[in-house]
Order: structure tokens, then C-alpha cells, then sequence
DNA sequence: GCAAGGTC
């Protein structure tokens, strides 16, 4: 037996770092190994791992889609290897002399198996030591020596049931994803691809939509009465309602003949009397812990889509702000002392007030959601403060949230209180009922801590029975049934956490890859017609993929194979033989499938008939990755319209009545813009004549060159040199807006000041050459400003404000002056900054 | 060039 040290192997780095600290009460020293770190004390080294360090694969010799038939996949040999191979490197140099190996990877199923890989790969190299396995729920003084004083085994039937999911996924998705790639000739960047958390969240997304599509608004009509209190003048808005069929309250009315009679009725009436009031205390309770799915919901419901949210997370955590961002776990552990965490906050400027008023409680009890789970805690604020200066505009914006969220948790429940008054108007001895629903906040509660909840309230004053009311006014509103709403990001993240599909690392992941794929586009997300194609494709012939049936049985048989009531082989057996009669099928289909998929890949590309021949107008893609429109009948016609050079084109349901072509959008996130149809913007740029407005700086002298403002075919507008293409000298003019020349003139370049109108503020751009150059500055300086850590968007244009521009001006500025004339920001903090710019 | 799951 090896005298060596012992090892300690955890699922990452930071875990690694922090029990080291815990078992050496904080004595151990870090050392890189390969590039990773080794937490080393007395006889003891600990190393984290960065989740699987192995993958599984195919052997290269399937590496080829078309030489391969994707059916032989199913029966294909599976490999492992590392695919961290520094992280395997170290841990097999520290593995090959320990003498004994304690596995402390996350507890859950994911991490026995992370822990198994670890265990294979130390046996590689060390056949003796004895390897044990450590499980805890969060990581803490107490609960970590529990752990390492009763270490236990591993489990290898949970570790199987993890691998047993990771074969199922790799064979159905990368066997069904060559097969429709290879029916589709999508090979390449934009293969179709299909897997079993992929499938079933694209259907969601798809069948929302053919409701949508399906759906018949049907009319209605609401009538609605202002009513007034006598004495005092106050007034508010009551509704007309009716029994239904059912005897239910209804609203509604459904035939404009009755509604027309019912207004008539309403609008004689010139009083009503109250017939009863109903008052009721509501509690308000706070809201649970933040689990990673409620995390981005929140997050959603400030502006931060489902990505930026866990990015944004993650840099919080890894700076030390707030605990680990990837949890199911609703319930705080019992190690966390709300108390103490709040006391963290008490004195700063925006907490400490909030902080206060939270301890003057008689006590901080926090709520608790269903989920308890043993790896990480709710997501909550770790008592570890980040100045406004130490990290971004947005992420202290998400910080803020993290920590309000910790506050409501442990906050009062508020207190709303309901008023219902109905009220009958009566001019002709057929009474009509209307009635009002007020609500009052009376005690905030978590509302003072927590604003992100909308608490509006609607006022209804306080009436008796029987008080006589005036009807001042009355409504008639002719409305339409809605179409359900399609999923924004968070509610699909809801909805696959509820069917159970994803995990809470991956939920969002899964999201970006249906942008990536093109099977989705805008925000809230719509299916292509490629999407839908997919979708129906698979319904028909492959429901599995695209059912949570999948991930329901999946789930079942790993649970099956960790309580040891079948086995790996058996399970990944039948999986095996369940895509071959799915391949049954799909062969038998003949090439009907992939001729769908062809047709609704070229709809999602087709703007209309080519003028010129008649046939499709298509966006296409050149050899130098830019988009253009081009001619289905190419190379018989030629005929191609260039589109803008920013963004990624989507076509558009509206077509345009001169062309019959379809608008083109370019989607590049926030400056996303409408291009319009392409032809139309073609020939309004043939028609424009160039507007000379002076001399070409560049070769204006040599060789006469004049600056002119030049509408492009593309769409886009310019400042050109006359002489392009020999001379290409440009300055850039805004998309949009009439462009007016000044007789104003720059003293400087000699051109005349440009006024843009669009809209409601003209835009006074003035020297064209003189708004570029600022343009440059700003854009040049504010990024190069954020290289930094702890400068972010805000912070970057206060400080181009005070004059820096950009790095080199920052280590050259005094840190006093800086302090001085820019708000929130210390000296101390902007020499720290000048520290990390070198 | 495939999936889904860890983590960065």
C-alpha cells in the first residue's frame, strides 16, 4: 500500500477550494498542477473537477454522416474519453501515489456518475487505494466533517442509471438527427437536429402556435357604468353582469343584439343602489426561495432573458456574491442564520434601511418552497457585499434582486383588503346588476422589501346597502376573443421544469439552441416553418422524440436501475431495439419526409416571384458568410438584391402590394430592425440621385473627388466619395429619417451640418466627418473601458463623460480628479482599476 | 457537423 497523500475530488474547482478550507481550518495552500488547482495540506491534497471530465462518443470511424447509414448508430460501439484532459492529467498524477481517495462530487445522480468517471480513472493508475465516497447537502463546517468522519461507498447503480441516460440521448439523438439531416441534404452548419429534451420543448412552442393559427376570435360586448358617491364626488367604474346558462356571474355578452338592448336600458338610467358590499382581508404570503426556474422568471420580469439571467448569475457567484445558480432547491438549509445574513446588510446604503426595518421583526422565519433537494441551497445572497463599483450596472441590478428576493423570503406576509360592491340600476322595471372589485393594500409587508411584484391597487370607496349612487357616465365596448399568448422564455422554462424535461442547468441552454438551430426566432419565441416540419415529421413517424413520454420512461428506468430492479444492459438494450422500429418506419416512409422538410427549409427562405422570370426570390448566403436575395432560377437568371450587412434575415408574413415579395427582418438582438422589401429599397436607391455636399478629404485635391450623400441598393445610407469605387473613402448616416442639409457649415472639414428627421425629434448630426469621429471615440473608449472588471455600461459613460475615453486615458488620470468629478466612483476603486488595466 | 448533462 502507498504511503502517499490522500486525495479529495470534488465536482469543481470552487467546492474543491472551499473544503480544503473547511478540513484545514483555512491552513491550506493552492497550487497549480496542469493549469488546475491543488488545494494541499498536511498529508492531504483536494482537487476539483469541472463536472464530467470524460465523454461519450461514437469511434471516428462513424465520424462520416454520409458514409455511415445513421440505423448503424444504434448498434455502434460507445467510447469514453477525457474530454478535460489537464483536469485527467493532474488527477491522474496525484491519483497514481494516494493512498486513499475520498470522492466529494455533488450529491445527486449527475454527480455519482461524475464521481464514477473520477473512480475509473484513478483505478487506471492506482489499483489499491481504497476509494470512499463523501455525501453532504450544502457545504458547511458541520455537515462536511459529518461527511468525511462516515465516509461511505459509491453507488454504482445510481452511476449506471446516469449512464444509461447518457447512451439513450447520444444514440436516439445523434441517429435521428443524421437521419433527418441526411433526408433533408442538410449537411453542415445547418443540420436538423432532434433529441429527447429538444423534441418535446419544440412541440410546446409549435403546438402553442397552431392554436394560435386555429384560432376564430369570436365577438363580444362589455358594458360598463361610472358610478358617484353622493357626498363626497368619488367615483369609479362598475361592469354589467348577468347569470349565465349556469347561474354563473358572466360578463360578457355574446350577441350585439342584446348588448345594444342592455346599453339602451343602462343609458337612461341615471342612478343606482347599492345592493350589497362584501369586504375581505386577503393574506399576501411572501414568495419562496429563489430556485434557478423563479430566479429567471424574476429576472424575466425585469428585462434579462433566461441566458443573460444565468450569465449574469454565474459571474455573481463566481466573484463570491450569491451561492451556487444552478438548484431545484426551494427550502434553505437549517445552517443559514437569517439574522446574521440580514445584519450583513444593515448600514449600506441600498440595504441597510430595508436591513433594519427586517430586524426590528419579532422574528425572521422564512418561507419554504415544495422542492427540498440536497445539493445546493436556494439561490441566496452569501453576506459577501460587491460595491456598485466592483461589478456592472446589470449585474448589480441582478444582485439586488437575489438579495430583495432573500429579504421577502424572510419577510411578513402583506395584507390586501377586497371591497365587492354590486349595484342595480333600475329606469324600466327590469333591474341590470353592475358591479366594482376594489383592493387596498393595508399592510405592505414584503412589498417594502420586494417591489418587483406589480401591487396596484384599484379603488372602490367605501359604500352602504341600499345607498343610492349616480351613473355618470356609461360605456360600450365592442370587443374579440384573444388568441392564447405564445410562451415568453421563463413560462417554457416553467413549463419544462413542470413536465420534467431539462434540468436547471440546461433548461435555458435548451432554449438558445432552438434560436441556434433556426427552429425558433423573436422573443417570444415563434416556430420557422422548418420547426413545424420537424415537429410533424416526428409526430408521425418518431412521436417519442418529440413526447416527455420519453423523459417520463427514461426517468422511470434510471429509478429502476438505482434501486437495482434492472440493469444497465437491459435498459439500454430495449431503448436499442425501440429506435430500430422507429427506423422501421422511417424508412418505410420512403423519401416523403425529407421532401417536407426541403419544402418548408425553402418556405422559411422564400420572398416571392423573381421579377424577372418568375421564379422563387430566395435569401441566400454568399461564399463570404454575408446574406443576399438570389434567384431560384440561377444560373438562367442573375437577377439578386443585396439585403443590409447587419443581422441574420427572417421573412416576414407581410408582402409588399408592388412586388408581391415578402418584408425582410434582420434579427441582431437589440438592434433588430425592419428592412422592408428588398426590391422596393433596391429601387429607391436606382432612383436617388447622390446629393454632393463638398470636397473628398481623401483625394478631393489630387483628383477632384466630392463627398455626396448615396442612398446603397442594400438599404443602407452613406457619405461617399463620388469616385467609388477607385476612391472609397465613408462615413456612415442613420438607416431611417429624412436627411436635411444645413447651410450651417463645419469650420473645421468644410461640409455643411446634417439635421435627420425621424419622427418626432429632429436629430441635429451636424459634420459628418465631426459626428463620426465622436461616434468612434464613444464606441472604441466604452469598450475598451469594459475590458475591466467592475466597469460596466453606466460606469464607462460617466467616466467618457469626465473626459476618459478609453485605457490609456484611465492610467493616465489622477484617481483625485477622477474622484472628484464622477459620482459613486472612489479613488481608491479607480486605482484599483488603473492596477488591472496593466 | 449528432444529444444532454456537468461546469467556466
Amino acid at each position: 500500500m502507498s504511503k502517499g497523500p490522500e486525495l479529495i475530488i470534488t465536482e469543481k474547482d470552487n467546492a474543491a477550494r472551499r473544503i480544503a478550507d473547511i478540513l484545514s481550518g483555512e491552513s491550506a495552500d493552492a497550487e497549480r498542477m496542469n493549469g488546475v488547482n491543488v488545494y494541499k495540506w498536511g498529508g492531504k491534497r483536494c482537487i476539483g473537477l469541472s463536472g464530467h471530465v470524460v465523454g461519450v462518443d461514437f469511434p471516428p470511424e462513424y465520424n462520416d454522416w454520409r458514409d455511415v447509414e445513421p440505423v448503424e448508430l444504434i448498434d455502434a460501439p460507445i467510447d469514453k474519453h477525457p474530454t478535460q484532459e489537464n483536469i485527467v492529467a493532474a488527477l491522474r498524477r496525484l491519483a497514481r501515489h494516494a493512498s486513499r481517495v475520498t470522492i466529494a462530487t455533488d450529491y445527486d445522480r449527475e454527480g455519482e456518475l461524475i464521481g464514477k468517471e473520477a473512480y475509473e480513472l484513478v483505478r487506471d493508475v492506482n489499483e489499491d487505494a481504497p476509494i470512499d465516497r463523501v455525501r453532504f447537502s450544502s457545504i458547511t463546517q458541520n455537515e462536511v466533517t459529518e461527511a468525511f468522519d462516515n465516509p461511505e461507498d459509491l453507488d454504482f447503480d445510481l452511476a449506471a442509471a446516469g449512464e444509461a441516460r447518457q447512451i439513450i440521448d447520444l444514440v436516439w439523438g445523434a441517429a435521428l438527427t443524421r437521419f433527418l439531416s441526411l433526408s433533408a441534404r442538410q449537411l453542415g452548419n445547418d443540420f436538423i437536429s432532434v433529441g429527447r429534451v429538444q423534441g418535446p420543448t419544440l412541440k410546446l412552442i409549435v403546438d402553442r402556435e397552431r392554436e394560435i393559427d386555429a384560432f376564430d376570435p369570436e365577438d363580444y360586448w362589455e358594458l360598463f357604468a361610472d358610478l358617484e358617491k353622493d357626498d363626497s364626488g368619488e367615483n369609479f367604474e362598475a361592469q354589467y353582469f348577468y347569470p349565465d346558462e349556469d347561474g354563473n356571474e358572466a360578463e360578457r355578452v355574446w350577441d350585439e343584439e342584446t348588448a345594444n338592448e342592455v346599453y339602451d336600458t343602462l343609458q337612461t338610467a341615471s342612478s343606482a343602489t347599492v345592493q350589497s358590499v362584501r369586504r375581505r382581508t386577503r393574506t399576501d404570503k411572501p414568495p419562496a426561495p429563489f430556485n434557478t426556474t423563479q430566479f429567471i422568471r424574476a429576472a424575466g420580469s425585469i428585462g434579462y432573458s433566461a441566458q443573460r439571467a444565468m450569465s449574469i448569475a454565474e459571474d455573481l457567484y463566481t466573484a463570491g456574491y450569491i451561492t451556487y445558480p444552478r438548484t431545484d432547491n426551494t427550502v434553505y438549509p437549517d445552517d443559514l442564520d437569517p439574522e446574521e445574513l440580514v445584519s450583513e446588510f444593515v448600514g449600506t446604503n441600498r440595504f441597510g434601511d430595508d436591513a433594519e426595518s427586517l430586524l426590528d421583526l419579532d422574528e425572521l422565519d422564512p418561507t419554504e418552497g415544495d422542492e427540498e433537494t440536497t445539493d445546493h441551497p436556494p439561490i441566496h445572497p452569501t453576506g459577501e457585499l460587491p460595491s456598485s463599483a466592483d461589478i456592472s450596472e446589470d449585474e448589480y441590478e441582478v444582485y439586488e434582486l437575489v438579495v430583495r428576493r432573500f429579504f421577502a423570503t424572510v419577510a411578513e406576509a402583506a395584507k390586501w383588503e377586497h371591497l365587492r360592491v354590486v349595484a342595480d340600476v333600475d329606469p324600466d322595471g327590469e333591474p341590470l346588476s353592475l358591479k366594482a372589485n376594489g383592493k387596498r393594500l393595508v399592510k405592505e409587508g414584503y412589498h417594502a422589501v420586494y417591489p418587483y411584484f406589480n401591487n396596484t391597487e384599484s379603488f372602490v370607496p367605501d359604500v352602504e346597502e341600499g345607498e343610492a349612487l349616480d351613473v355618470t357616465e356609461t360605456r360600450f365596448e365592442a370587443k374579440q376573443t384573444q388568441p392564447p399568448r405564445r410562451y415568453g422564455q421563463s413560462r417554457l422554462i416553467e413549463t419544462m421544469e413542470q413536465m420534467g424535461i431539462g434540468t436547471k442547468a440546461t433548461r435555458h441552454d435548451v432554449i438558445q439552441k432552438l434560436y441556434d438551430r433556426n427552429y425558433i426566432e423573436s422573443d417570444p419565441p415563434r416556430p420557422t416553418r422548418l420547426a413545424r416540419a420537424v415537429v410533424s415529421a416526428s409526430e408521425e413517424f418518431a412521436d417519442r422524440i418529440v413526447s416527455e413520454e420519453m423523459t417520463a420512461q427514461l426517468e422511470s428506468d434510471m429509478l429502476a436501475i438505482a434501486d437495482g430492479e434492472k440493469n444497465f444492459e437491459d435498459v439500454t438494450e430495449e431503448s436499442r431495439e425501440m429506435l430500430e422500429t422507429v427506423f422501421e418506419g422511417l424508412m418505410e416512409s420512403g423519401d416523403e419526409l425529407g421532401k417536407q422538410l426541403q419544402k418548408s427549409l425553402k418556405a422559411d427562405k422564400t420572398l416571392g416571384p423573381c421579377p424577372e422570370c418568375g421564379e422563387d426570390l430566395l435569401v441566400r448566403k454568399s461564399r463570404y458568410g454575408s446574406y443576399f436575395v438570389g434567384c431560384d432560377g440561377y444560373p438562367d437568371c442573375e437577377h439578386t438584391l443585396p439585403l443590409p450587412s447587419t443581422g441574420k434575415p427572417l421573412i416576414l408574413e407581410d408582402e409588399c402590394e408592388e412586388h408581391g415579395l415578402h418584408h425582410v427582418k434582420m434579427l441582431a438582438g437589440r438592434k433588430t430592425f425592419v428592412h422592408g422589401c428588398p426590391q422596393c429599397k433596391a429601387d429607391e436607391a436606382d432612383e436617388q440621385d447622390d446629393e454632393v455636399i463638398g470636397e473628398c478629404p481623401e483625394c478631393g485635391e489630387e483628383h477632384g473627388g466630392e463627398l455626396a450623400i448615396k442612398q446603397l441598393r442594400s438599404g443602407s445610407r452613406l457619405v461617399g466619395c463620388t469616385r467609388y469605387p477607385e476612391c472609397d473613402y465613408s462615413l456612415p448616416l442613420p438607416r431611417r429619417g429624412e436627411i436635411e442639409v444645413t447651410d450651417e457649415e463645419c469650420e473645421e472639414h468644410g461640409l455643411p451640418h446634417l439635421v435627420v428627421h425621424n419622427g418626432d425629434e429632429p436629430w441635429e448630426l451636424g459634420c459628418p466627418i465631426c459626428n463620426y469621429r465622436e461616434y468612434q471615440a464613444q464606441q472604441v473608449g466604452g469598450d475598451e473601458l469594459q475590458s475591466i472588471s467592475g466597469i460596466g455600461e453606466k460606469t464607462a459613460e460617466k467616466l467618457k463623460d469626465a473626459g476618459i475615453a478609453d485605457v490609456p486615458g484611465l492610467k493616465d488620470a489622477d484617481p483625485d480628479d477622477i474622484a472628484a468629478s464622477v459620482e459613486g466612483v472612489g479613488a481608491d476603486t479607480v486605482r484599483d482599476w488603473q492596477a488591472k488595466a496593466d
